[in-house]
This record gives structure tokens, C-alpha cells and sequence, in this order.
DNA sequence: GATCCAAGGCCTAGCGAGGT
DNA sequence: ACCTCGCTAGGCCTTGGATC
């Protein structure tokens, strides 16, 4: 390449760059200029090196300076030279011979309206020169709209440094630093063979937009925000068909007698877990219904009986998600016990159902502890061993009634059942219906024997209630039980009946109340219980305890069922007694519960008597459980007894052998 | 009266579901 | 994760009947 003549800064003599042959200070090979003006003219030194630039492929032009940055300051030569700084005004339009020392390389007109620069003849009119200059290039740059980068102080060109009176003359003279070092041009990136890539994969296309998001970015982004938005939707899919399947309630109708039920599954158009029986569900199943007979039946699992109901009924399916109804003319329903019936019990798979499966391996072991139980058990030689471990069997001797016994009073007309029920209900609003009135009894509790301790008991009068004890077989085998037990306040004065709320606290009291165990003891009798209030279940009857069964399951909204079982019964509510109850009623069968119902208020419709009638479900396993336990804690009893013995004679024979020796 | 036995009542621990 | 609630299981205690 031609290396053009430079012009010289300080003359009109055009100079033609030289190339540095020393490397003393690193710039072998270099151009520089220099001219020392004419003969006739002569000036100090003008020098300066020569920077070729080469066209780029991708800058618009050798002049855009807005390609350039700032160069280090190893980078930076003593003098640097080159065709840069422009040598006409950079102001687009004007191309007037520029002075080199402008500090904005702009024509004397143009520097004076951008506020001048240290040249007297760019100083503005009516000001002082030099000192309303920006300082930097890249005020003027941006105010000419071409994006100058910043340079640091310390790489400032000396020449704009505000109030540096000496170097106008520095730089006239030809000895100061160079003018405004242009920075170097950044050099593309050599593209060699590599195709270039399309315009939309490129992230950096313009780098004057650098914080731009390019396409590439935002169409990633895009399809981000589509595939999130299309996953949203298929789990809201998801979630809403799980919900319609396991919220679908199947409605079974019987139509007429001898008929098998028409039945149908409805999913999603009912708010869980109130479905209404409407007009269009009921003729989906084929029930359909008069405007004069708006009336069907309903099965209420619960009591096990049929219940009239009005066309819009409301129901709670959750627990039992299956609706059995049948018309009112309809006596005789086919297979209506597999609809009652619980789910079959196959063999459940070992993987697919581990509860089943579980519960089947706890049965078995139950059934083998049974067998073993009845085969250790002593054989029903004893006379009044006639205990069988069928409890439900109608051979299990009645207990009889003696603690509580009843006096009926108003109770003892029973009217039917749902007249019962009203009656027992409206008692709640005034007095509480099941709460005791706490009448003195007589009958046959009083006859009970009253067994007390065999120390000297104090009367009940003289027992403080904070050391209340209750009788323990002590001669017995001893049960122990690490935690506080509910002891029956004997002391509290027998007939005064109390306001309902401070028997309340009152039994609350006593059901927190820890009681010591090595104090002295006194037998609770009938008279005392019977004298203090009724118990929950076993001195209810069992129309009362089917409502408190009917209003806690479930509760009324916003209510536990704690509260609603103390709002009906006032004593404290004990979970395992509810549940043990509520087992109980689930577990009879309708006959007997019709029967009991029936029983009304008076003796033979306690709760006791109902309990007699029906077991437990878990009876059997429980006695002999506690067979066994009895049966080892005997030959426990047994062996230490034969050992104490043993020892006895050892110590006697170890006593006695020393006097026979003496 | 002593003893055994069965049954009922009550306790704690723990689980699971649902809500926060 | 924590809490509450419903529910169950297992064990202990109490009571009362039957028998010796």
C-alpha cells in the first residue's frame, strides 16, 4: 500500500510518512511523519506516526468513530499519527478545513457553537476560550450523534484538559501530546470458511443495540411461555378430570318390585359433596315423578332404613358416593344386598392394594391366635365357664341392669320413631334431653352390695376429691396403666342437682384431674354413679344415642364433632367411647336396632341392654387377649409363688442344718 | 366372700387426609 | 413442615354376673 503524504501540523507542507527502522522504543516498522517545516520557515519538530486503516467488511467507514475504543496505554505510542483525526469538520455536511488542535475536530463555526475549545479562534463570542469546553470527546461526539467511547481520564488527551494554560502552547509548539488518540478500530472477526449465520441466529447483529433482545432470545422465550402455558392447561385438564372421577356419585333406582335397579354415574354437575336429586337426574335413571307425588325413597345407609323424601332432596354422598332410591309403591328390591353389602373380600393383590393386603395379614393372625387361644383355653369343664368365644351368640349369659336404673317418667310411652326423634330433639332447645336429672335412684342399684377397701375407709363425706382413688385389684391380677385415668367423683353431694354447665367443669375437672395411686382407696358403687348423672352410652337410650350418632356424622359445617356430641350430651367428649359406640350401631343389625328404637324410654331400650345384645366387632379378639393375659400372669404368679416356697425351705434347711450340727 | 370371666369404658399412640 | 381432625388399635381399668 502507498503510504499518502501526511500534512504537516504546523506548516502547509505535505510530509511522506517514513517507516521506523530503530526498535528502541518497540515501534520498528512503524510510519511516522515528521517535518521541521522550510528552509525559509522553519518550526520545531512536527512529528507523528502514521496508522494505516484497512477498509472493513463490516464498518461503514474508516471515519465512524463510534467503531473505535479507547487503546490501552501500551497500545498508546509516544506520538501516535495517522489520518486520524479527521482533516475536514466532522459536523455531517461541512467539509471545512478543520484546525488539527481543535478539540473537536470540527471547523471554527461549528466548535464555537458546540462551546468552543482552547484555540483562541474557536473560543466562543463573549466568553473566555478554553474554559466552556466539554473536556472530552465524547460530549461532542454525542451531541453530532456518533457514540465516541470514553476515555479515562488518564488517556485524555492532555490538549482538552480545562484551565492547562500551558498546553495550547505545548501543543503549538509542537512538543505535547498528540491530539485526541483515536481508538482502535475493533477488528472483525475473520470469517474464513465458516458460512456466516442467518441474521435471526445471530445474537449480536448490531452491537450499537447490544441490550436489544434479539429474536433469537424473545422466539425462545415465546415457545418457553407456550410450552408452560399448554403444560398449565393440561394439569388444570388433569386436576379437573381427577376431581370428576373421584367425585362421580352412582345413583341406583329401583323402578318396581322384582326388578333389577337402573343405575347411572354422574360426574361434575353437582358441588361435592351436596348432590340434589332433581327432576332431570331422576329421570336419567328412569324415576320419574308426578307433580301431585313428588315423592320417592332414599336409603339412608347410616340407619339402614328407607326414608320419603320431596323431588330437589339434598344429599351428602361423601363416604358413601352411591344414592340407592327406589319409587314409592317399590316393596321387593332386587339384589339389594350387593348394594349394601360391603366391597368383596378376595384376596387382595400384594402390590396394587397393600392396605387390603395388610388387613389380611392382620386377620390371619388373629384367626390363629383365636385357634390357639381356644385350644390353650381351659375347656368349658368349669360350671359357670360357659364363656364361648362367640360373643355374638345368643348363649352369653345378659348382664343385668342394676346401676342405672330408669325412671322414665315422661319417656315411657314410646311413641314411633320419628316422633321420637322430634321429641328428643325439641328437647335440646330447652334442656338438654340426654343430660340426667339427677334423680336419686333406687331399684337394684342400691341393692348391689357397696364393697369397700378392706382398710377403714373414711366415709365419702370425709374424702378430700383431690385424693379420690378408686378401688384397684390389688389381690388380683394388677393391670397397671402409666396414664391418668378418668376416676368417678364420689364426694360431690349426690341429689343437689347442679346447673348443667357446673357439672360440666365439674366432671371436666375431674376427667383432668391425676389421680395419685397409693392413696387410700374407695369401691365406687352403683349408688354413688347412679347418683351423680347418667354415662355416656350405657345409661342412654338408644333412641337418643342414634340422634347424637345421626347429628355427629357428620357435623354440621363449622362444627367438629366434638362439639356437636357436647352440645347434645353433656359430658366430656371421648373419642374412643364415641367411636367404640358409633362401631357398635354400624356393626347391629337393622332388626335389632328397629327393636331397641322401638324400646323408647323406658328400661329395656338403654344402651346397655343394646350393647348386651350386640358385640363389638373386635369382642372375640379382645377376650381372649385378655384370657391369655390372665392366663400368663397366673403361671407367673405360680412360679414365683413355687419359688418363694423353694426358697423358704432352702432358708430353713440352711437355718435348721446349723442347729442340728450344733 | 373369693375368684374368675366377660364386657364396657377410657386412655394413649399413631395414621392418614386435609388445611395452612 | 406443622397442625387439626377423624378414626383405629391396643391395652388397662372397672363393673357385675356366675360359680365355688
Amino acid at each position: 500500500m502507498a503510504e499518502q503524504p501526511v500534512k504537516c501540523g504546523d506548516c502547509p507542507k505535505l510530509v511522506t510518512p517514513q517507516k521506523t527502522w530503530s526498535d528502541r522504543n518497540g515501534n520498528q516498522g512503524r510510519l511516522y511523519a515528521m517535518c521541521k517545516g522550510t528552509t525559509e520557515q522553519p518550526h520545531p519538530q512536527w512529528f507523528r506516526f502514521v496508522t494505516e486503516l484497512t477498509p472493513s467488511p463490516t464498518l461503514p467507514s474508516p471515519n465512524s468513530y463510534d467503531q473505535w475504543i479507547a487503546p490501552t496505554e501500551s497500545q498508546q505510542p509516544a506520538f501516535p499519527a495517522s489520518t486520524f483525526p479527521p482533516t475536514t469538520c466532522v459536523v455531517p455536511g461541512c467539509d471545512k478545513r478543520i484546525n488539527q488542535r481543535c478539540a473537536r475536530h470540527a471547523c471554527a463555526a461549528h466548535c464555537r457553537i458546540q462551546g468552543g475549545c482552547p484555540l483562541a479562534a474557536h473560543a466562543p463570542k463573549n466568553s473566555e476560550p478554553a474554559q466552556a469546553l466539554p473536556a472530552t470527546s465524547q460530549s461532542s461526539a454525542s451531541s453530532w450523534g456518533v457514540g465516541h467511547v470514553p476515555i479515562p481520564p488518564t488517556q485524555q488527551d492532555p490538549s482538552t484538559r480545562i484551565g492547562d494554560a500551558n498546553h495550547a502552547q505545548m501543543l503549538s509548539a509542537g512538543y505535547g501530546p498528540p491530539p485526541p488518540i483515536p481508538p482502535r478500530p475493533i477488528q472483525p472477526i475473520a470469517s474464513g470458511s465458516r458460512p456466516e449465520p442467518p441474521a435471526s441466529m445471530n445474537p449480536l447483529p448490531n452491537p450499537r443495540y447490544a441490550s436489544q433482545i434479539r429474536p433469537i432470545f424473545t422466539e425462545e422465550l415465546a415457545q418457553k411461555q407456550e410450552l408452560l402455558r399448554a403444560r398449565q392447561i393440561q394439569d388444570a385438564e388433569r386436576l379437573e378430570a381427577a376431581n370428576r372421577a373421584k367425585h362421580e356419585v352412582t345413583i341406583c333406582a329401583w323402578l318396581s318390585d322384582n326388578e333389577e335397579p337402573q343405575s347411572c354415574i354422574f360426574q361434575g354437575d353437582f358441588i361435592w359433596p351436596n348432590f340434589v336429586l332433581k327432576a332431570s337426574v331422576l329421570s336419567d335413571v328412569g324415576l320419574v315423578l308426578g307433580l301431585d307425588k313428588p315423592w320417592f325413597k332414599v336409603y339412608n345407609h347410616a340407619r339402614k332404613l328407607w326414608e320419603r323424601v320431596r323431588l330437589n332432596h339434598v344429599i351428602s354422598v361423601q363416604g358413601r358416593p352411591e344414592i340407592l332410591l327406589k319409587a314409592l309403591d317399590v316393596d321387593v328390591c332386587q339384589d339389594f344386598s350387593k348394594f349394601t353389602t360391603p366391597p368383596s373380600t378376595a384376596a387382595p393383590h400384594i402390590r396394587n392394594d397393600l392396605k387390603r393386603e395388610r388387613e389380611s395379614v392382620k386377620q390371619k393372625g388373629r384367626k390363629r391366635f383365636l385357634e390357639a387361644d381356644a385350644g390353650s383355653a381351659p375347656a368349658p369343664s368349669r360350671k359357670r365357664g360357659s364363656a364361648s368365644l362367640s360373643c355374638g351368640s345368643s348363649t352369653k349369659r345378659p348382664r343385668r341392669q342394676s346401676r342405672s336404673p330408669r325412671s322414665p317418667s315422661s319417656h315411657l310411652t314410646a311413641p314411633p320413631r320419628h316422633s321420637q326423634r322430634q321429641v328428643s330433639l325439641s328437647h335440646t332447645s330447652s334442656s338438654p334431653p340426654f343430660h340426667d336429672n339427677h334423680q336419686a335412684t333406687s331399684t337394684k342399684g342400691s341393692q348391689s352390695p357397696i364393697s369397700v377397701s378392706s382398710s377403714a375407709a373414711p366415709s365419702p363425706a370425709r374424702i378430700p376429691a383431690n385424693i379420690l382413688e378408686l378401688t384397684d385389684s390389688d389381690s388380683g391380677p394388677s393391670f397397671r396403666t402409666p396414664v391418668a385415668r378418668h376416676r368417678r367423683p364420689v364426694d360431690v353431694a349426690p341429689v343437689a342437682p347442679s346447673p348443667p354447665a357446673s357439672i360440666k367443669q365439674e366432671r371436666s375437672d375431674v376427667a383432668t384431674r391425676n389421680t395419685p395411686r397409693r392413696t387410700p382407696r374407695r369401691r365406687v358403687t352403683s349408688t354413688d354413679i347412679s347418683t351423680f348423672s347418667k354415662r355416656w352410652p350405657s345409661d342412654y337410650h338408644v333412641v337418643d344415642v342414634a340422634t347424637v350418632l345421626e347429628a355427629c356424622t357428620p357435623p354440621p359445617p363449622g362444627m367438629t364433632i366434638a362439639r356437636v356430641f357436647e352440645s347434645h350430651v353433656f359430658q366430656t367428649f371421648k373419642p374412643s367411647t364415641f367411636y367404640d359406640t358409633k362401631d357398635r350401631w354400624n356393626v347391629a343389625s337393622q332388626e335389632d336396632r328397629d327393636a331397641f328404637e322401638s324400646y323408647g324410654y323406658t328400661e329395656e331400650g338403654l344402651w346397655s341392654g343394646f350393647a348386651s345384645r350386640v358385640p363389638m366387632k373386635n369382642a372375640t379378639m379382645r377376650a381372649a387377649r385378655q384370657r391369655q393375659t390372665r392366663l400368663a400372669c397366673r403361671i407367673k404368679t405360680q412360679r414365683e409363688e413355687a419359688d418363694d416356697i423353694s426358697s423358704q425351705d432352702d432358708s430353713s434347711d440352711s437355718s435348721s442344718s446349723p442347729s442340728l450340727s450344733n
